[in-house]
DNA sequence: CAAGATTTTGACCAAATGGTCGAATGTTGG
DNA sequence: CCAACATTCGACCATTTGGTCAAAATCTTG
């Protein structure tokens, strides 16, 4: 297994995106072979020269999103003004969710299915980051400097919050119109979301 | 197309509350008509006798759970008190979330993969909803009851957290440790989601 | 440029699955 | 009790689809 060629790189890569885009758009059962090969640009049996499963490439792709979902909370910084560095982390993932809601679309997808694939990693590292955070989370509060809410409820709800202008997509397009398309509405999403869940976990004097 | 008999009760309702696993489990295409006769305890051929097709049991199923999905959100009350109104709203979501998880998860299934079946439904009924109790809470902003936060964003906001403690259950369960299922778990839950969101769009004095 | 390695693909297979059909069995009203 | 109707199901079919294979095409390199 030596270093990929060039063909390697740039086919497993085609491969890749392809994979988001049609696992996210129909799901792993509603997701074909031949699909995902045509996407890419080659045939069926081409793609399994570069992945000897579908199982395989759905594994790769998940594990792709999967690093990419866990940076943003790493660099929670508990030396920085709790405000600030929830506000920093609550509009990168507000990003996230608009720059790669295939991605987005994809790993919910694996989770309302109960996780088959992923379960390992969310008992594992997710769950020991989580515990990590939410000790900072914790200190804060001790602190007074947010309102005292459980940490890990307060990570559940800006999850909540911030994937489902990605996941629940279709709805909203629905039931606005089609806006969220325009950057003016991804800036009105991040304001209103950052607005309430700021001002839900600032301090309250008198409590 | 007379009064159907007990025999056809039972077994349609059979049939459905087997789907609602099924399809929400394993997504439409990951699902199987075997399965759901066998859930349904019935053959596959007997199953067809109720229902012409795969998808139209999808259809079937997926009409009842829209109609319970919507009840919550037509009694907001522009005449109660808008915090009241809004803490009974998110109350009773976060109710149906717990009660029935499976349910809300077909729902998101469909709109994650881009609601080719409900589409109209949400161009259509649950649009002119929002838009009806959108502008409640508009008057409300005006009335300076709640602090100057887009209406529709809110509503967003709620049907994210709330149907977010069904929809990821498996990562909540992974990253808690299980507790997910415990009747504390819920208590806490919808503690923590109430209090940032209703001290999240509490008037501010000074702002 | 030739030989070996890599990449590509048409043809094919086996299993899974949505759906049909006719015969058998059960139910019910007169 | 029986005739008409409703319900159930074993056997079957056609299509889809994940995956294989051997041969062909292409690329790399000494």
């Amino acid at each position: 297994m030596n270093k990929p060629s060039r063909i390697q790189r740039e086919n497993r890569a085609a491969i890749a995106s392809a994979a988001v885009r049609e696992f996210s758009a129909r799901g792993y059962h509603g997701a074909t072979i031949d699909a995902i090969a045509d996407k890419a640009g080659m045939s069926k049996p081409n793609l399994l020269y570069y992945f000897p499963s579908k199982e395989a490439i759905y594994r790769t792709v998940l594990e792709q999103i999967v690093e990419e979902w866990l940076s943003p909370l790493l660099s929670l910084d508990p030396d920085g003004d709790p405000v600030e560095e929830l506000r920093r982390y609550i509009s990168l993932k507000m990003k996230m969710s608009a720059d790669r809601p295939e991605a987005s679309r994809l790993f919910a997808s694996e989770i309302l299915a109960g996780a088959p694939i992923l379960r390992d990693f969310l008992e594992t590292r997710l769950k020991t980051l989580v515990d990590d955070k939410s000790a900072i989370l914790r200190s804060w509060i001790a602190d007074e400097k947010l309102a005292p809410i459980d940490p890990v409820h307060l990570i559940f709800m800006i999850w909540a919050t911030t994937q489902h202008y990605a996941d629940f997509e279709a709805q909203i397009d629905a039931v606005t119109g089609g806006a969220s398309q325009q950057q003016g509405f991804q800036d009105q999403a991040a304001q209103a979301v950052l607005s309430i869940l700021l001002n839900g976990i600032k301090p309250r004097p008198n409590a």
